[in-house]
DNA sequence: CCAATTTACCAAAAGCTTTTGGTAAACATT
DNA sequence: AATGTTTACCAAAAGCTTTTGGTAAATTGG
């Protein structure tokens, strides 16, 4: 197949007659040099050389490509089952941008994860969009770089000129012991997520600042009511199956063993409950177990999942007008969104405590 | 916030005391003219002033920039619940597009609709990938810019150089026919797609090549049976509430009136659905009904839906590899894929026919 | 020691556009 | 008629890179 030689600017206005400046200029509009019968003979060699102009070599001299790089992780290795979290991001992320009307780009992971060390993106866009799990070297890196960056990685500490778009921790640890305690639970447990550097061979593991976030809101939350026994909490890997069952074992062991678990994600509270059926405890008989995500996991367990919905959808629309924003040279206050936590779905994996006499 | 000045490649050279050609062999490893001596120098250089080769220019030069364009619609303007199957293909393409390194660039609909006549792409992008709802004017003009372009249009007809992968719209019918005749039914009625060139004041209207398919697919197969009465069609636009009641009063005041209906897609089905329960008929007991697509629609009905899934994630998928196909001057037929449909999703919305004695 | 080759590097063109700073002609003003 | 102002257009620079076609010096071979 014969690849197709483009047309260029030379070539309409060799056709026209005219200089290149003179295409350029009727191309734009900027009627005030050009005489009605030089624009009909511009415009006439453009229509039949079907010339277009090239936006690279537009983009490469006005600086700015209307593109937004996105570097939220997709849900690439599961195949009909990605993260329901990004698939909202996304959502959310295309709906502000058809209604800004800027393009996103979508990198390939090899890119993406390289993305601050070598940014092929140099010029290619005009700011950038990147999920939790880039850490903060890299986001140095990038505000170095003097692209605008807004991380959506839900959590408080980011480099200074560095936009953010975050939900609210206090707010998702208040629902969930909120509901746990109307139902009559004291004892609660929190499962967190990697908040201490503890790192199995072969395995890299980052302190990752949501999971310590809620951990801190949880533990306050718990010596403001004097529960007894103070709290209880395992750092465990953001999710990893055969700690799940130790864990617990452990846990319900003790002189006064919990009755309710707040665990830092549905895949987390998803193992927990394997575990607590492979100890011989029902759920939410036994115990209640209360996740955060709202992720339609695929349904290992047969139990809908009592879960805190993180405002994902917002995350990612609110996101792209913060770079905006930041872009337009905001201060950097009102680059820093956190979206408020609201929606506790109720599920079949909390009930009333054991002991819990009406 | 003072807009940080990026470093060229003449900064480099000024800096290591080298010319630009000089500079850019180091960046691309051409050792071959370089003493280890210079490109020290230049890799210090480089270092200290943080260059990264602006990849609009290297574009622009070297012809082709990585980034395919995807056309899909994508779920704009229902806020938590998009389109599954635009989802789906999005995540076989984000899977296909990580796999081969390319990145996936998104229009917001201003372009994505003007995408032809007016192509801002002309350089920007490699390829396209086009969903259904692009007509043939739209790839006629595309097909003339020169740009690789396949279609998931799930259809037969598209200009010739022009790349398409979709279902086997024979499956879906034969899957649907199939599992109703399995249950009994001999007189089933087809609720198609928009097949006919009628179009109401204010509404475009484009007939549908899916629709007309899955249309000729049926009454193929009717024919077959010799079923009495023969077939049953009503030309129903996409999607368009106030028919249906319509539409299913006149059939079931036949004297033969269809036990089952085979719906062109899931959202027909559910409209179907509640028309029927508005002329008093139950579902699945008076009245079995299928869709297509497997769209996980909001429920408004209440009642899950027995529904031929279209594999959307392979569609997407297998579209990229097309492309890659297409753009490497394969012949013309290896860009053209028809994907098999194997699975109907069973649900309660079909019975076997109330006169159906066991 | 001279010629031939290799090494190390560079100037300039090519790639395509937009913008700046013009010129030459036509027209208006006094 | 001389000066000033538009009008209609253009050449060249700028934007940043890669590649081509060199040159000058260093090295090798006879």
């Amino acid at each position: 197949m014969r690849r197709f030689q483009k047309s260029t600017i030379r070539d309409v206005a060799e056709r026209a007659g005219v200089s290149i400046t003179t295409v350029s200029h009727v191309v734009h509009g900027k009627a005030s040099a050009c005489s009605k019968e030089t624009k009909k003979r511009v415009e006439e060699a453009i229509q039949q050389l079907q010339y277009t102009p090239n936006s690279l070599s537009q983009s490469l001299h006005q600086k700015g490509t209307g593109i937004i790089g996105v570097g939220v992780q997709p849900p690439t290795n599961i195949k009909q089952f990605g993260s329901a979290f990004a698939e909202q991001v996304w959502l959310g992320l295309s709906q502000a941008a058809d209604y800004l009307g800027t393009s996103l780009l979508q990198f390939p992971s090899v890119i993406r994860d390289n993305i601050a060390c070598e940014p092929f993106l140099n010029g290619q866009i005009d700011g950038l969009i990147l999920s939790e799990n880039s850490d903060n070297t890299r986001l140095d890196a990038l505000e170095r770089a003097g692209l605008p960056t807004v991380t959506i990685t839900r959590s408080r500490n980011f480099p200074t000129s560095i936009g953010a778009v975050f939900a609210n921790e206090e707010d998702v640890v208040r629902l969930a012991l909120d509901h746990l305690r109307s139902l009559g639970h004291t004892r609660i447990a929190h499962v967190a997520g990697p908040i201490e550097q503890k790192q199995r061979p072969g395995e890299v593991l980052h302190v990752n600042d949501i999971a310590l976030w809620r951990h801190d809101a949880f533990a306050t939350s718990m010596r403001e009511q004097h529960a007894s026994p103070p709290l209880i909490s395992g750092g465990l890997s953001w999710s990893h199956q055969d700690d799940a069952s130790t864990l617990l074992r452990d846990w319900l062991s003790l002189p006064e063993p919990p009755t309710a678990l707040f665990c830092a994600n549905d895949q987390i509270a998803q193992e927990m409950v394997v575990a607590a059926r492979s100890l011989g405890r029902e759920v939410p008989k036994d115990l209640s177990i209360v996740g955060v995500d709202n992720t339609s996991l695929p349904d290992t367990t047969n139990l809908s999942l009592t879960t805190i919905e993180i405002p994902s959808f917002d995350i990612g629309y609110e996101s792209l007008f913060c770079l905006q924003r930041l872009r337009s040279g905001s201060p950097i206050e009102q680059c820093r969104v956190m979206l408020p936590v609201t929606r506790l779905v109720p599920g079949e994996s909390t009930a009333p405590p054991p002991s819990h006499k009406k």
